[in-house]
RNA sequence: GCCGCGUUGGUCAAUCGGUUAAGACGCCUCCCUUUCACGGAGGAAUGAGGGGUUCGAUUCCCCUACGCGGUACCA
């Protein structure tokens, strides 16, 4: 039986989280849920300096948002804690003096000055980044060159000091990454990272390697920045734990700029006019916010849908997938090496889809918001759901029944629909065809609930005359008779009308429209006058036949 | 410079040696609609270059070019 699968995200708080972060989240949420396994996030804030707070609770913010909640983290711990690296600093020390021990790290008491003065002094037009490495180790201030009296005095004398990883020149270091396949490096080209920084902290290369292994990690999935240094920790999990421990890696590939090449970055996204971040992101030492998917009006759904598709498909031609329907087809294998380029147009595509396929009950709280904040209200009678009715009776399959062709009966699975719409669902329902961002949907149904701000009386008056005039002061008349007031009757109770006026109904209905919506837009016309019910509607075609005098 | 990774239309991409090289976004044309959309039909547009291997390469190998990443007491 092989092991249980623990993937993580290991985020540093150091700013916001963007679309590439997101994407690693959600492989990692993917191959745990797949697999039955644990997700868990990390902090690695070990680097106390780029530390920003409100990251960490802004990360766990947009996990939620995102509905990737980690089944382990800060917030909730498991029983491998801390779950911050900071908080674990006391750990990491042994597996440093270990490795000292057993010849594979070494002291080094250069100050960063000296580090400094090496590289300038070594830096050659062909080499113009030295490497602290087996062949310059020779000529620095280590445990290797220094006398071990003298190395023991130093340290006696509390002098600052890191751990640095002792690199033997030209071994083949190997290992098989999920996604790339066999990949080498050659120990000749790392340099000997520093492990355990003067602080105490170990650097990433230790941490990673230690928490990994103690919080049992079996996947580590990261960014393909990190293929390069893959060498140092391949050689650490052999050193400390044994290889056969060692987690399954997988380097994922970049997100792209849209334009030219280069890794996505938050300026990419000012430049251009499109979000990096999941959510809005307020940067505490600048004061500089970036934007986020959720304020732009992105559904967590599609969100996930269009990250996911950015580097994987499962080799059919669907795009659109539900969370659940990721869960069951995402493969490592299947992600690509190449990076891809972010395309906002069809990021906003995969928004379209999500909300047209779903009903406006699954998104209307997210909307609601959004018509309040343009100073619109929507009347507490709109957002009421009917009750359901008690016997659902009324739900009978579309499909005939015909038992010649179906001896079972009629499908008992069907199910009715678990809750009805309000008034102002009915109005998300009826527009959202033309929404591709939540905010659309203010632009797209306003006026529904306000009276429109200004009306296009010019695309009315040209054609404008008495005989138009007429036909709609007698068709106020017939609608304040009017029983029902229902679309359908609408229309053809109009077009009855606009017969016996021997007016064309086209040379009508845009009239009509403009009355009741204010400019040439929106969706049918008696749907609209519909959902605007009769005395409303009466009251708009009134008072633009006033304006029209 | 060195090391590593990558490279199918403008973009996302399928293909696991033999296809008229899918599909989607975007773009264009037409239809539907007397609005804006949705929807439908169609169109333009792709294997970086050069060598091999093979009866046959987009697919396998090598070289080159280009791009990206790394080369920190940052992750």
């Amino acid at each position: 039986m092989s092991k249980r699968v623990r993937v993580r995200f290991a985020p540093s708080p150091t700013g916001g989280l963007h679309l590439g972060g997101v994407r690693t989240v959600l492989y990692n949420y993917l191959f745990a849920r797949r697999h039955n396994g644990d997700f868990i996030l990390r902090i690695e804030d070990t680097d106390q300096g780029r530390y920003v707070p409100g990251a960490e609770e802004y990360i766990m913010d947009s996990l939620a948002w995102a509905g990737l909640e980690p089944d382990e983290s800060p917030a909730q711990p498991g029983s491998f804690g801390p779950y911050r690296q900071s908080e674990r600093k006391p750990i990491y020390a042994q597996y440093a003096h270990r490795l000292i021990e057993s010849g594979h790290a070494y002291y080094a008491f250069d100050t960063p000055e000296e580090l400094e003065a090496m590289r300038e002094k070594f830096k050659t037009p062909g080499n113009p980044s030295p490497q602290y490495n087996h062949a310059l180790r020779k000529k620095m201030r280590n445990s290797l060159t220094l006398d071990p009296k003298e190395t023991e005095r130093l340290l006696a004398d509390a002098t600052p000091y890191v751990v640095r990883i002792k690199l033997e020149p030209a071994q083949e270091v190997g290992f098989t990454d999920m996604i790339r396949g066999e990949v080498t490096f050659n120990t000749s080209g790392v340099d000997d990272k520093v492990l355990l920084k003067a602080d105490g902290m170990p650097t990433y290369h230790l941490a990673v390697v230690v928490d990994d292994f103690l919080m049992e990690i079996s996947h580590a999935f990261r960014g393909e920045e990190w293929l390069p240094s893959a060498p140092v920790h391949i050689l650490l999990w052999r050193w400390l734990f044994g290889e056969d421990k060692m987690p399954e890696w997988a380097h994922l590939p970049l997100i792209l700029k849209p334009d030219g090449n280069g890794k996505l970055s938050k300026r990419d996204g000012d430049r251009l006019g499109f979000p990096v971040f999941a959510m809005n992101w307020t940067d505490p030492r600048t004061g500089d916010t970036a934007t986020g998917f959720r304020e732009t009006g992105f559904l967590p759904e599609a969100f996930l849908n269009l990250l996911a598709l950015l580097g994987w498909n499962d080799g059919t031609a669907q795009e659109i997938f539900s969370l659940d329907e990721l869960v069951e087809r995402f493969s490592m294998d299947r992600v690509h090496k190449g990076g891809a380029k972010f395309d906002f147009e069809k990021a906003k595509w995969f928004n379209h889809e999500w909300i047209k396929r779903q009903p406006a009950t699954a998104y209307s709280d997210k909307v609601l918001p959004l018509f309040n904040a343009k100073g619109i209200d929507i009347p507490a009678a709109d957002l009421v759901r009917p009750a359901l009715p008690a016997e659902p009776l009324l739900y009978i399959p579309a499909i005939p029944m015909d038992p010649t062709l179906n001896p079972q009966g009629p499908d008992l699975e069907f199910t009715p629909p678990a809750i009805l719409p309000s008034r102002f669902e009915r109005v998300l329902d009826l527009v959202k065809d033309r929404c591709h961002l939540l905010p659309d949907f203010v632009a797209q149904a306003g006026f529904f609930f306000q009276t429109p701000a200004s009306i296009d009386l010019d695309a009315i008056r040209p054609k404008w005359n008495a005989a138009k005039n007429l036909f709609f002061v007698e068709l106020l008349r017939a609608w304040q008779l009017r029983e029902d007031w229902d679309s359908h009757s609408l229309e053809s109770g109009f077009k009855e009308m606009a017969a016996a006026a021997a007016i064309k109904p086209g040379e009508l209905l845009q009239p009509l429209r403009i009355m009741l919506v204010g400019g040439k837009y929106g969706p049918g016309v008696f749907d609209i006058a519909a959902l605007l019910g009769k005395e409303e509607t009466i009251r708009r075609v009134r008072h633009v036949l006033g304006l029209l005098e």
